[in-house]
DNA sequence: CTGAATCCTTCACGATACTG
DNA sequence: CAGTATCGTGAAGGATTCAG
């Protein structure tokens, strides 16, 4: 009973429910996911193969949390071999405008990004480089 | 030298830096902290007290990754005891509205995904229970 | 073809203790 | 106060196999 959730939205809550469904599309493929199919319907094998580098496990893990979670409708044709339709639900809809959003950033600051990382790595570099000669600079 | 960066910028390809760049943020924790940055500087404790049911490791953890791409300034006052300073630089800031459009879109949609949880956990619990009673039929 | 189930490895993360 | 270092555990995820 003490573990309620909060009626009042503050996502700085751990047990806020913005928050819990914040988490569930803060992850590796949600976001890849839910953009693979703005275009459509597609088939678990052509997600398979357009997102590069998500494993089978992986791929229907994230398509089970996103159908639980009303944003994706799955539909099974009871052929042979079995195909599986995944699409958006209207509700799945509405999230392409923030994914999409999250993506055109990443799009647009690549280079600030990746400039800003070798920037900090060389300077740890350097540090570390520094503490070495100091090191053998005492003997 | 086979493993080259994509220049052209297809998020679906594992190698794609956009996508890496995605990835810097698509985490538990960073769109949380971003939000928290909002409102200006804080502190380290103040972070740490403010996002709820952070630990002091993943905070950490976080800033750092921020730091190092770029999007959050860290100052360190030499007093002591330490005071140490996060904000936002100027890339850090163009993420807030990305970030702030998500935690909308989880706001605005909160009962609908609840309600597709339980409809969905409900079906289940049918299956299951259906599932049970066959069995015991069979007996 | 679309999964579910199992095994197994890795590592993400929390807890704790320590430091400047 | 703001971390780092270390350790231990549980969960995440890949590989493989099996099934409808």
């Amino acid at each position: 009973m003490e573990t309620k959730q909060q009626t009042h939205p503050d996502i700085f809550q751990a047990n806020c429910l913005s928050r819990q469904v914040l988490q569930l599309i803060a992850d590796q493929w949600t976001p890849l996911v839910i953009y693979a199919l703005e275009g459509g319907t597609m088939r678990f094998g052509q997600l398979l193969k357009r997102i590069d580098g998500i494993s089978k496990k992986m791929l229907t893990q994230t398509l089970r949390a996103l159908e639980r979670n009303g944003l994706v409708q799955r539909v099974v044709y009871p052929v042979v071999p079995p195909v599986v339709e995944y699409s958006l639900t209207p509700l799945g809809q509405t999230l392409i405008e923030p994914v999409k959003t999250l993506e055109v950033w990443a799009y647009g600051h690549l280079q600030e990004v990746a400039y800003a990382q070798t920037t900090y790595d060389q300077r740890d570099q350097k540090s570390l480089q520094e503490e070495i000669a100091s090191l053998v600079q005492q003997r």
